[in-house]
DNA sequence: AAAGATGTCAACCGCGACGTA
DNA sequence: CTACGTCGCGGTTGACATCTT
């Protein structure tokens, strides 16, 4: 079964690097009828490739808005926060950086980021060690001690954690609720979307009593604010219910969006991004 | 200077999602 | 409902550049 792939192989197509001429012709191509139904591109605009990598080219080099040229280091810590939200999407990374490419994302992880976000995990862990978590206070906080988060497996009884009251049915806050539930509760729920799952599969998959054992062990009092997006465990969900009201264009613009990632601290997303795999003992 | 190792990144590949007949 | 076509995504490859020995 299956369909008939998009290029045949041994088709009198063209492979590899583009050459001058036929990035002229897909320009002007593109520039006169649009950059849709690109099945038909190669066919009408006389090139020897196939619709696919027409788009790839368009896309990735071609585009007028792509921005050339070295990451910044503005655009390096936006690309790190985001990662460590929402894992190996790329294209939704790149779309909250313009002028630049999920490929160009991709690749700058890979080659740049990838080894550098190890090491300075690594070098969290063992800090990390040094220190015990101290219990959640009568109101739900976390005090701002550091934290031992030797272990990246997840307890099968969750702790409790205070939820900040979101409905699955709308992307606003109904209200602050202060209700508890088990975080396997927590992960039933509809309206957890796999993107603060996450999250919580990596805040859970730390051996301590407190639901948030990174961020009562990793934020220093500065970055620990209470009760705000990233002092509260309810705020992955408020990050979740932000990004979910970008992706509608509601409540939330893009510069919103970035303000709020710029908040968080790096060392929950450096935690964050890395122990995934560990959470699937929770399943049962 | 040369050869092998490593890094970079454009391009390819396969698959899932989605739309349509 | 099913089959098929197209698009878009993320993982991977491979050619070329640069570094190391």
């Amino acid at each position: 079964m299956g369909r008939s792939p998009c290029c045949s192989k041994d088709a009198d197509l063209n492979r590899g690097a583009w050459t001058a001429k036929e990035d002229m012709i897909l320009k002007e191509y593109v520039r006169i009828h649009g950059d849709t139904s690109w099945r038909s591109v190669p066919k009408n605009a006389g090139l020897k490739r196939c619709g696919k990598s027409c788009r790839l080219r368009w896309l990735n080099y071609l585009r007028p808005d792509i921005k050339r040229g070295n990451i910044s280091s503005d655009e390096e810590e936006l690309i790190i926060r985001l990662h460590g939200l929402l894992g190996n999407r790329w294209s939704l990374i790149a779309g909250r950086l313009p002028g630049r490419t999920d490929n160009e994302i991709k690749n700058y992880w890979n080659t740049h980021l990838g080894k550098k976000m190890q090491s300075q995990k690594k070098t969290l862990v063992k800090l990390e060690r040094k220190e015990k978590p101290s219990p959640p206070t009568d109101d739900g906080k976390f005090k701002v001690t550091p934290v031992k988060a030797t272990a990246v497996r997840a307890p099968k009884v969750c702790s409790k954690y205070v939820d900040s009251g979101y409905s699955n049915q709308s992307t606003e806050p109904v209200q602050t609720v202060k209700s508890s539930r088990t975080w396997t509760e927590l992960l039933q729920e509809d309206f957890i979307t796999d993107y603060n799952s996450d999250l919580m599969d990596s805040t859970m998959a730390t051996e301590s009593g407190s639901p948030f054992p990174e961020i009562s062990g990793q934020y220093s009092p500065d970055d620990f604010r209470i009760d705000e997006l990233q002092g509260s465990p309810g705020n992955f969900m408020q990050m979740s219910s932000l990004y979910n009201s970008l992706g509608q264009g509601e409540n939330f613009t893009d510069d919103d969006w970035v303000h709020e990632l710029k908040n968080l601290p790096m060392s929950s997303l450096l935690l964050s991004e890395s122990q995934g795999d560990d959470f699937t003992q929770l399943s049962e």
